[in-house]
DNA sequence: ACGCAATTTGCAAACGATTGCAAGATTCCT
DNA sequence: AGGAATCTTGCAATCGTTTGCAAATTGCGT
């Protein structure tokens, strides 16, 4: 009867509780903030009040308050290429990481996604809500001169991407022109001389690693390789590489893919030309994904270590939320051999 | 001159802004807000005066006021078997759907990954947090009785999940039990006998499917459908899976993936162990992620509606914020063939 | 020119938590 | 016991926006 008394009352506040306890609000606000100002026993009274109800404070009001609110944004640029690009596996699981790493710290994550060329201001935007600390932007899509822009002004904010001389944003992301290197080298040590390279180069980290491959190809006096662009999402994908291998396959005998999604894509169909994997065609792809294993014949890929850009992407955040400047972090790929080159 | 004079000035809030358009906080408040109880000149005015400074109302101080957010919170409860499940294939990319039909409407996306084991009251703690309006649970779990106590007293939630008979949550998922069914009549229909089911059925879904698969086993009067049980991540799953086969492979010769993802590590297993699929054993796998399409067979599967899906949990959430008392809805799975089974 | 209705605006009190400052309560030492 | 030093607490302002109410302005008809 007396807990009934008690629980019925609604504890909404800290001043709802502060009366229940018979103490000020400030005292509650200190005592379920752990500061040490408050004496022990008081403070126990009011965490046990507090847990009786089920009350928590208000979160928006101590952000509203603090002007911090314990939330990084965390956004996803969807290029012209709009769909599907999410649900990319790579972007997927280095987001699970990043919720990951940002809950270890103690932070909330929000996602947004976003196609700017709908919406020219998606990152004042998201900055300027007041809802989120710092922000980790994933990919820079085309994006690159815009987040140039907002990095003059704006501290707390890392992206993952490619690093491009002098550039102006923190960035994370893999060398992925070294990247494009380790594979050609690997396509053509397996006997492999005339490449073609499979995706869009107009997105900055295929055109580097594109670029990488092009090194070695010209280093090794080969022919230069040839561009097959695709699109990202599967369906759109696989005709696209149907396509490009009706009107190529003859031309060549490696294929360096920007993403070994697309590298399993292009094995299928690959498949259904009947054109032989590693024989009459070497492939490599790029991100070592789950999917890489799994292919017939497992796919030789460049690994890129996605846990650990997640690390870097936010401990550089926090470093910025601290008001340090930080240097962009470059992460080193690693060839994994396997069996289609 | 004047307009460096004007940019100069730094306009942190709506009482600066009003200061600038010379008129009081409240109008410049309503001004922004679109309501028509402003004149339109100086509404203009005051759009102007924003724009030219890049300023934007904090959503904090609003959301305190008005006492909603605009965010959605989507949780993940990571069970027992934590890791990887967040970088699963199919909770991502319903992750993705979500994040567009909840940007569609104008709500944001807080993501929330907890491990319910550490932390008893998950579930609570971010609805009190004051910074969601509502909630949308991906996945059941082993929460199913956390859950359903908290749905007696908070409405705006619904779960991706099983629909139990009875349940007082809102749930938003496929049949199960029928997709069960419809995998085990293929896969007898291709010619199995004697049936396994791969994958955990200490977790709801997959203990429907399994029961689905089972009544067709006891309908048909086949011996009953054994159970071998794997994590979900890939590398221990793999390992587990070898083990399973090497066990009991001669004595089975058809198996019931709990997802395609598990159905795709088999497959690969089967390949090493030399057994021949579907000539030796059949195969059929649940979900129909663009993995199954890619398998050497492609994998006859089960297909979940994921969009579908996606936009049942948020017009059913949406309708619950608007204080109507939804019922839960339930997806029809859809069997498609490939060459497994 | 006057009165009444319809528009626009301003005022000030919320929303709920935090925190500098000062007052009140304890402790401790002599 | 007296007084200084240390702990605890309460007070009240503050974060930035929204909104009910009332005041001020405008428009309109006569």
């Amino acid at each position: 009867m007396d807990e009934d008394k008690t629980t019925r009352v609604m504890v909404r506040n800290i001043t709802d509780l502060a009366r229940l306890a018979g103490v000020s609000p400030g005292t509650v606000s200190r005592a379920l903030a752990g500061k040490s100002l408050v004496n022990t026993k008081t403070r126990e009274k009011i965490e046990a009040l507090a847990r009786e109800h089920g009350f928590r404070p208000n979160q928006m009001a101590s952000g509203l308050r603090r002007q911090k609110t314990g939330v990084i944004g965390v956004v996803i640029p969807l290029g012209h290429d709009s769909r599907q690009q999410i649900s990319d596996s790579f972007f997927m699981t280095l987001l699970g990481h990043l919720a990951d790493e940002l809950t270890r710290e103690g932070y909330d994550l929000m996602l947004r996604r976003v196609v700017p060329e709908d919406d020219a201001d998606w990152l004042d935007r998201f900055i300027g809500s007041g809802m989120i600390d710092g922000v980790i932007v994933i990919g820079q899509s085309d994006q690159f001169d815009r987040i140039e822009d907002v990095a003059d002004g704006y501290g707390p904010m890392v992206v993952w991407g490619n690093h491009t001389e002098g550039q102006r944003h923190c960035v994370v992301g893999t060398d992925n022109r070294l990247g494009g290197r380790l594979a050609a080298e690997r396509l053509i040590a397996a006997g492999a001389t005339r490449l073609a390279f499979l995706g869009d180069t107009t997105a900055m980290e295929f055109a580097a690693r594109f670029a990488g491959a092009q090194d070695i190809a010209a280093r090794m006096g080969l022919p230069p390789i040839i561009t097959l662009p695709t699109h990202l999402s599967p369906d759109r994908a696989s005709e696209e590489i149907a396509q490009h291998l009706a009107a190529r396959a003859s031309q060549i005998d490696g294929i360096f893919a920007a993403t070994d999604t697309l590298a399993a894509l292009c094995l299928t169909e690959l498949r259904a030309c009947g054109i032989a994997v590693p024989g009459d065609m070497k492939l490599a792809g790029f991100d070592d994904l789950p999917i890489a294993r799994q292919t017939v014949p497992p796919l030789t890929t460049v690994r890129q270590d996605i846990a650990a850009g997640a690390r870097g992407l936010v401990d550089l955040l926090l470093r910025r939320l601290a008001g340090e400047k930080t240097e962009s972090l470059v992460l080193p790929p690693q060839l994994v051999v396997r069996a289609t080159a």
